[in-house]
DNA sequence: TTGAAAGCGCTAACAG
DNA sequence: CTGTTAGCGCTTTCAA
């Protein structure tokens, strides 16, 4: 690879004239420019981008730590999350937790090392003194770890009072609600307190249930639901806390031959773009993963740029009703 | 952060030492160790990953060019990478180039810059001579570029002919094929020619669309899926070239009053693990994405380390039959 | 067993 | 408008 010092003896200048041109700054004839750029065509050069982090403290790098890129959610939001960065300069360093603590004091540490100039947060399994700690640009998903570190999240609050009261709208009688794991602080935790709300309010038959920690898991989820039903099977309304689950659970009303949405109905949520594809249509809640991954970015950049960001960032969800309620 | 430096003033040492502890590298006195790890511990010593990537010229960084990681069979290859990569002591960048000529040279350029040991790349779009000039350890996915440039896929052919013969078997008289963009260059136009032989050879009436260049977009599937079913009532058995376009044909299906697989029959591609999901189960042909995910860090490392790898690379396909067919 | 010195590729005062 | 010099944080000869 050519370095700055070849375009500088081929053009006949020293390094610093070259380095004036490629970062555009100072005095510079319009005869060097060309010259420059000439050379740096013709050797293909490309600047060192480490060495220019070395120097700058900054390497335009912002690290992503989420559970599992293939969970579609979070698909959906590193496609989005990469897009802004790239569109912004940053780069994106990919890490995929699992949910697993120790695997994310590692990443935390090797984002550290890289230099990335800060870091968002999809995976919350650590303490909160952990976090404190990083001292790093940071935005956490869906998780409040302290009134100093902003937080992304949708309005999980409004979101579960919606999915219930249509559940409840539509004349379930008794609704189960299948929530992710409530001991990780996730805010996510509030799509269970609003339907706890609604439900006591209007005095309905309800059983909640979760899921394991352990990332994302068909078959847990299978076993779970096939579970759920045998023991309640009067269940006429589930909420599930994703659509994943939500397609498993309509998949085990097919096979237990129940049908949706007359003897069950069906509200899921995140709104993934494969939802689309399910039949009957899987009602759920939709949460912006474009505008998440958007705001994700931008909060990262303003501070590294050393701007004050609001802590409490909720974006709106929306309700899509589809075929199974 | 503190450097190195800070932790041989502590110590009372010159960096050089505290420099071989770190490497464990030349004598080092056990005292000296335990002092240095001390310090470390205390100051939360990171070393600085940028500055040894400068001087060792290695950053342990791949980079990784894909359409798209919310594509789910993208998202599943994406975790297995940076899952190994992270295993053998990589970083992942990810880059998502949307099947765009533009994007992926910019992506091509600024990984060249960022100094990575190597580029994986799933995204296809630009001319050979565009990836023989990248001179960086490269493997390609689902594309042979030269033959000096390794790349992974897997049994296309077969998959094709494992498709098509399923679908006749099961008695369809018309059968349509339903590919990704043949003009790419890619692979997986072997399905296609897969089931043209076997379909020629049986001499049955079949037709072939193609979806377009534009990335992945459910809407465009949808209508083409739609207009298929319009042009040809008469079709009965459908092989599509990913799960999701089969899950799309199965919802048109469903919309227009095809029972599936009474009236028609589905076979989809990928085995994505969404489509255990789906009810009625989509029969496919399912991709071994661990393994492509592991070869591809594999064959990307052995590569940066200088040893020679086999430029072919074909991994089995395996038939899941479910209930569409 | 440890240190001094050079240098990776680049940027940035400060001179000229 | 251009060059000299120092230095980012680290590794690595070569000496001691």
């Amino acid at each position: 690879m050519a370095t700055i010092k070849d375009i500088a003896e081929k053009v006949g200048v020293t390094v610093t004239s070259v380095s004036r041109v490629l970062n555009n700054r100072g005095y510079i004839s319009e005869m060097l420019k060309k010259k420059v750029h000439e050379a740096m065509e013709e050797l293909n050069y490309q600047p060192n981008e480490v060495a220019r982090s070395l120097i700058r403290k900054k390497s335009n790098i912002i690290g992503l730590i989420i559970p599992d890129v293939s969970h579609p959610f979070f698909g959906e939001v590193t496609y989005y999350i990469e897009y802004y960065a790239d569109k912004n300069g940053y780069k994106l360093l990919l890490c995929n937790s699992k949910l697993n603590k120790l695997k994310e004091k590692e990443y935390i540490n090797m984002l550290k090392g890289s230099q990335v100039d800060g870091i968002i947060m999809g995976s919350h399994t650590m303490d909160t003194k952990d976090y404190t700690s990083i001292k790093l640009p940071m935005v956490t998903l869906d998780r409040q770890i302290t009134d100093t570190i902003p937080y992304i999240s949708s309005d999980n609050y409004k979101g579960g009072e919606l999915a219930t009261n249509l559940l409840i709208k539509k004349g379930c009688k008794k609704i189960a609600h299948i929530s992710g794991n409530l001991h990780l602080n996730l805010l996510a935790k509030l799509r269970h307190d609003a339907f706890k709300k609604v439900i006591l309010n209007k005095g309905i038959e309800h059983i909640v249930l979760q899921t394991d920690l352990n990332g994302f898991n068909y078959d847990e989820y299978e076993q779970l639901v096939s579970a759920m039903f045998q023991e309640h099977p009067d269940i006429d309304g589930v909420f599930a806390s994703s659509d994943i689950i939500a397609a498993q659970v309509l998949k085990e009303c097919y096979r237990i031959g129940k049908s949706v949405p007359q003897d069950v109905k069906i509200v899921g949520y995140d709104g993934i773009q494969l939802g689309q594809l399910i039949t009957p249509g899987i009602t759920t809640i939709k949460q912006p993963t474009k505008d998440i991954g958007k705001m994700a970015v931008s909060l990262i950049i303003e501070q590294i740029e050393g701007e004050d960001v609001p802590k409490e960032n909720i974006l709106p969800v929306k309700l899509i009703e589809r075929q199974s309620t």
